[in-house]
DNA sequence: ATCCTATCCTGGCTGC
DNA sequence: TGCAGCCAGGATAGGA
C-alpha cells in the first residue's frame, strides 16, 4: 500500500509536472473525497491558483497554492490503499474510478483516481492543523538514535503498532514495519521500553535503510493497486524479507516465515531472525 | 496510557 | 460457472 517510499515516488514524480503550472478547472466527480467541503467551496478556493511546490510529509501529498504571488493554502492528498495521481494529456480517459481531476495551465490535466473511497484531497488554509500531530520524518536529519530511545523507553507499547502509529513515526505502514523489523532482528510484539542501547540503533538503521531502498526501487507493487503516476509497478517487492513471504523459508536463515495479527494487522516475521523476547512478569 | 473494535470500500480470492 | 462470503489495509473514533 502506498507508505512513504510510495508517496515520496509520487511526489517527485509529479513535481516536475506540476509545479508552477496554474489550475484553470476544477471537476469533483466524487463529493467525499474533499474530506466534507462543498465542491463549490473547494472550486472557488482552488480554481486559479497556482500549484508553486509539490512535496511529502508522512504519506501525504503536499501541494503549495499561490495566487498573485502570495501563498494561498494548500491542497493535502492521501493516497490510503488505492488511490493512484496521474498527470496526462487531456484526451486520457482516466477510467470509472476518477474522484477529483483538476485542468493545468499546460493543458494537461491532473487526475486524482481511487478503487476505493478512502482517498482525500483536501484544501485547507492550515497546515499546521491537517499536519500538526504527525511524528518525525524517518529520513530526516532530525531522526536520531538518541531521540528514537527516549521516546521507546518513555512508552509502553508493542514494537509492531508502535511504528504504524504516526504520531510516533511518520510515513510507515504494514510493508515497510514488517521489513525494517527483519532487518532489525527484532520481534513485532516485543515491548518498546524494554530494548537495549544496541537494539535501538539496529532499529534505527533497518528503519532508514528499508525506506531508502525502497525509495530506490519507486516503491513496491505486489498487488493491481499502487502504480507511479506514470503507470509503472514499483519494483521493492523483489527485495521483501518477510512481507506476503508465509510459508516462504527466510532468506537470512531459512527458517519459514510465519503470519500472526497484530493490532489488527497481518504481521509477517522470521521465527529464528527474529526471536521474541520471554515476557517477564 | 494503551489496546481493541468497528468503520469506511471493493477487487480478488476461497470454497461450495 | 456462478455466487456468497471473506479479506486486505490507513486512519480514526469510541469504548474497555
Amino acid at each position: 500500500m502506498p507508505e512513504l517510499p510510495e508517496v515520496e515516488t509520487v511526489a517527485r514524480l509529479l513535481a516536475p509536472r506540476l509545479e508552477g503550472r496554474g489550475i484553470t478547472g476544477v471537476r469533483v466527480h466524487w463529493t467525499r473525497i474533499l474530506g466534507g467541503m462543498r465542491p463549490g467551496t473547494f472550486r472557488s478556493r482552488v480554481e486559479g491558483a497556482r500549484i508553486t511546490r509539490v512535496w511529502r510529509r508522512a504519506k501525504y501529498l503536499v501541494f503549495d497554492l499561490a495566487r498573485r504571488g502570495q501563498r494561498d493554502g494548500w491542497l493535502v492528498g492521501h493516497l490510503r490503499m488505492t488511490g493512484r495521481m496521474h498527470v496526462e494529456a487531456p484526451d486520457w480517459d482516466p477510467g470509472p474510478h476518477v474522484k477529483v481531476s483538476l485542468a493545468l495551465t499546460d493543458g494537461q490535466k491532473f487526475h486524482f483516481i481511487d478503487v476505493r473511497k478512502f482517498a482525500r484531497l483536501i484544501h485547507t488554509r492550515d497546515l499546521e492543523q491537517v499536519l500538526g500531530s504527525l511524528g518525525p520524518e524517518p529520513l530526516a536529519d532530525s531522526f536520531q538514535v538518541d531521540w528514537l530511545e527516549r521516546e521507546l523507553r518513555s512508552r509502553r507499547r508493542l514494537l509492531k503498532p508502535l511504528l504504524l502509529d504516526q504520531t510516533f513515526l511518520a510515513g510507515i505502514g504494514n510493508i515497510y514495519a514488517d521489513e525494517s523489523l527483519h532487518r532489525a532482528g527484532l520481534h513485532p510484539l516485543a515491548r518498546s521500553e524494554r530494548l537495549r542501547r544496541a537494539q535501538v540503533e539496529r532499529l534505527h538503521g533497518a528503519i532508514r535503510s528499508t525506506l531508502l531502498a525502497a525509495i530506490a526501487r519507486e516503491g513496491s507493487s505486489f498487488d493491481t493497486f499502487y502504480r507511479t503516476p506514470e503507470g509503472l509497478p514499483g519494483g521493492f517487492q523483489d527485495e521483501f524479507l518477510v512481507y506476503d513471504r508465509e510459508g516462504e523459508p527466510c532468506s537470512r536463515c531459512r527458517a519459514i516465515i510465519q503470519r500472526i495479527v497484530v493490532g489488527q494487522r497481518g504481521t509477517h516475521y522470521c521465527p529464528r531472525c527474529q526471536r521474541r523476547p520471554r515476557s517477564k512478569r
